[in-house]
DNA sequence: AGCACGCCGACT
DNA sequence: GTCGGCGTGCTC
């Protein structure tokens, strides 16, 4: 029966105006919700998701026509990622349609067919059973044939059954001997699986509670120290799990998917592991998303976007170092994957493990109040000693580049003794800063009013917009010539290190030297367990484990010490933890040196002395009482225009908006962190409130009202809630 | 966000 | 004289 001609159907489509878009139907009946559909929008053609049929909404509008049903029967959404997507596009005020396009991978975005993931299987035909009895006994095609009598395989199962099964194969099916048909992959692996380690008491504890977990929703925060063995309660609860044949879901940081974690998860279970990360190609990510749709793979480890992944049979979710930046979308639809992965937790009806020895507070606020189950793991596997943290007053000390004396000293006698020594420093190039001694004119951005940072000796980097230009011969100022770098970034200790240590080998790792696929893993490989030293920035705080590496110093604490970022001392102290997590792990004790000109600074007393489960709970107790997260819910406003004028204008209207509702205090505006960044100038008004849903409703009348507000055409404007960086 | 339309600088 | 810069307006 079709449709009465006054129908329309209501489409989400991929473009940031919230709202939904009314067609004329195409011939036949209404597809299932969410089903994909080709429309014309303006001068173009867009993926559109289907959401309901019914009497149009606004009257005089030139409808237009549907041009192509895409999925037929069901959408590419289960129910409750359908469910999820709609809370998730409420919630992070973005249209409906991006975030379900943002859940995809490209190919099916742009309208592509879940591709087909059937492959061959292979089994003797007829005329291959009659013949098996004639077959010369042991040889390579009788021993095949022999196996595919018992039941058809797949290549896995070929492959491991005889390295060199296609020849045998061929010579098989040139005689008739093999039937070929497609069907799903395997479910399970036959090859033999690494054995279960002996787990600790702690970790078998931390096992057994997150196992009585699987039958509702429930959240376990594995708080565990760096080397206590987190990765095989993740293990243990995933192979539980697969034991009741449901699916698992592991979210890892990006730094954090290497090849070495991935052979972990891929050696000890039981089904092959799937991975999903940036460097793949859109064809291998929406194999992938279809494996998982059709319930043909079991286990998925993946980045921030792999939250999306579709789970019609799940059973369990991981999140690895919970507390990572990284899961937090910086742009566009700005999701924090571990909320919306507890989202959709709660509708799956299934346990979330958050792990990290660095719980954010957020977190940890919940496992104190009970709402989380609070798991430890304080033991370091095969009871390794935690490294010894020294803290290096810096002050009256002669810096050479950036090091001190005493540090290079630490250092000698660690490549003396065969081991490797990690330098850390947050900055890449070789200056933040390059001063003219004379006048004190520094070189800055033209764009950006922030200091250039000096690369090499020639030349003059903007880390904010990249501009570039080369070094002056002269201030340009006082034309006198004592321009002079002050700091030092990854370029200069690398230089320094190098003519101190000159007989080591010395590699740098930050972005400048560290680009592409497991780049980071041949650095690593390249330095091998002789004695040598590795000098970079972030990148370096995880990854490999690294056996022989005994020191680690930390450059320069100072700059995240004194942050306006309320967050700031959060996330130092999160950073010396893991950073100071890579000395020692084996037989000796490591050692941890912080260099800084505030020893007495309470945040480092804290954390050297007591730890970071008593830092945080001292941060917290200043968050309660200042009502910063997770006491309040912030959502952040942020602008940028070319003039001041369109500027001011936009956020002073938009505060009016904001101000006067219950419960919900809209700060004044005021300029970013940045004021002005590639020429452009920025603003920012930050939306606060103890109550979360006053902030949700608020937000829900101010981003429609922010859309339409005149002056809203003249800047680039975006609303970040619960921003991680207020900067 | 795209994509087009529409008015002002440096080029064949 | 044009090619093209990005300001501003619209998308069922």
């Amino acid at each position: 029966m079709s449709e009465p001609a006054s129908t329309v159907w209501r489409l989400a489509l991929p473009t940031p105006l919230p709202r939904l878009f009314d067609y004329l139907p195409a011939p036949g009946p209404a597809p299932a919700l969410g089903c994909r559909l080709r429309v014309p929008f303006g001068k173009r053609s867009l993926i559109g998701y289907f959401v309901s049929a019914g009497p149009a909404s606004t009257e005089p509008h030139a409808l237009r026509a549907v041009e192509a049903v895409l999925d037929h029967g069901t959408s590419l959404f289960t129910p409750e990622l359908w469910a999820s997507l709609n809370w998730a596009a409420g919630y992070y005020q973005r249209s409906l349609g991006e975030a379900l396009a943002t859940a995809l991978p490209v190919s099916l975005r742009q309208g592509d067919a879940l591709p087909d993931t059937q492959v061959p299987w292979y089994a003797l035909s007829e005329a291959g059973h009659t013949a098996l009895a004639r077959l010369r006994a042991g040889s390579r095609p009788q021993r095949l044939a022999q196996f595919l009598a018992e039941a058809a395989r797949d290549e896995t199962a070929l492959l491991h059954f005889d390295a060199q099964w296609r020849g045998s194969l061929r010579s098989l099916d040139q005689r008739g001997f093999i039937a070929t048909e497609r069907r799903p992959p395997a479910l399970t692996l036959a090859a033999t699986r690494s054995a279960t380690p002996t787990r600790s008491h702690e970790q078998a504890t931390a096992v057994a509670a997150i196992t009585a977990m699987h039958t509702d929703f429930g959240v376990a925060l594995l708080d565990g120290i760096t080397g206590s063995g987190k990765t095989e309660v993740y293990l243990a609860a995933i192979e539980g799990c697969l034991a009741r044949g449901q699916q698992a879901l592991v979210l890892v940081p990006e730094i954090g998917l290497t090849p070495q974690a991935i052979r972990r998860y891929g050696e000890r279970l039981p089904v092959p592991v799937h991975v999903l990360h940036s460097g793949l190609s859109d064809g291998e990510r929406a194999h992938t998303h279809a494996l998982m749709a059709r319930g043909e793979a079991r286990v998925l480890i993946g980045t921030r976007s792999a939250v999306f992944a579709p789970l019609p049979n799940a059973g369990l979710i991981v999140i690895d170092e919970e507390h990572d930046a990284s899961y937090k979308q910086h742009e566009g639809f700005r999701y924090h994957a571990r909320d919306l992965a507890l989202v959709r937790a709660h509708r799956l009806g299934i346990a979330v493990v958050l792990g990290s020895a660095t719980p954010s507070l957020e977190t940890l606020q919940h496992a104190r109040s009970g709402r989380y189950v609070w798991l430890k793991l304080r033991e370091r596997a095969g009871g390794a000693r935690p490294p010894q943290v020294l803290v290096l007053d810096l002050r009256g000390q002669r810096l050479k580049d950036g090091l001190s004396r005493p540090l290079l000293d630490a250092i000698g006698a660690c490549l003396a003794r065969g081991e490797q020594a990690l330098v850390f420093r947050n900055r890449r190039g070789f200056a933040p800063v390059l001063l003219c001694h004379d006048c004190g004119w520094h070189a800055q951005c033209t764009r950006c009013d922030r200091p250039m940072t000096l690369h090499g000796r020639a030349r003059l980097l903007c880390h904010h917009c990249g501009r570039r230009r080369p070094v002056p011969m002269a201030c340009p100022d006082c034309a006198g010539l004592a321009l002079t770098p002050q700091g030092a970034g990854t370029e200069r200790l690398e230089q320094a290190l190098a003519s101190a240590f000159p007989e080591v080998p010395l590699i740098r790792v930050d972005r400048e030297t560290t680009r592409g696929r497991d780049a980071l893993g041949q650095h690593f490989d390249r330095l091998g367990d002789q004695p040598g030293i590795l000098v970079g920035t972030q990148m370096l705080a995880k990854g490999h484990d690294l056996p022989k590496l005994s020191l680690v110093a930390i450059a320069s604490v100072d700059e995240g010490l004194f942050s306006a970022d309320f967050r700031a001392g959060e996330r130092l102290a999160q950073l010396l933890i893991q950073v100071a997590g890579r000395a020692g792990r084996a037989d000796r004790p490591g050692e941890v040196w912080l260099q800084t000109h505030h020893p007495e600074h309470p945040l480092l007393q804290t954390l050297v002395t007591r730890g970071y489960p008593v830092f945080a709970e001292a941060e917290l107790a200043e968050r309660a009482a200042a009502g910063f997260p997770p006491f309040s819910h912030l959502a952040l406003l942020r602008a940028e225009a070319p003039h001041s004028e369109s500027l001011d204008a936009f956020m002073q209207a938009a505060h009016a908006l904001a101000e006067g509702h219950d419960a919900v205090q809209a700060h004044p505006p005021m300029p970013a962190h940045m004021p002005r960044r590639a020429g452009r100038l920025r603003a920012q008004m930050l939306l606060e409130s103890r109550h979360r849903p006053a902030l949700q409703a608020v937000l829900r009348t101010l981003f429609p009202a922010l859309g339409e507000l005149p002056e809203s055409r003249r800047v680039r404007w975006s609303l970040d809630v619960d921003p991680i960086d207020l900067s």
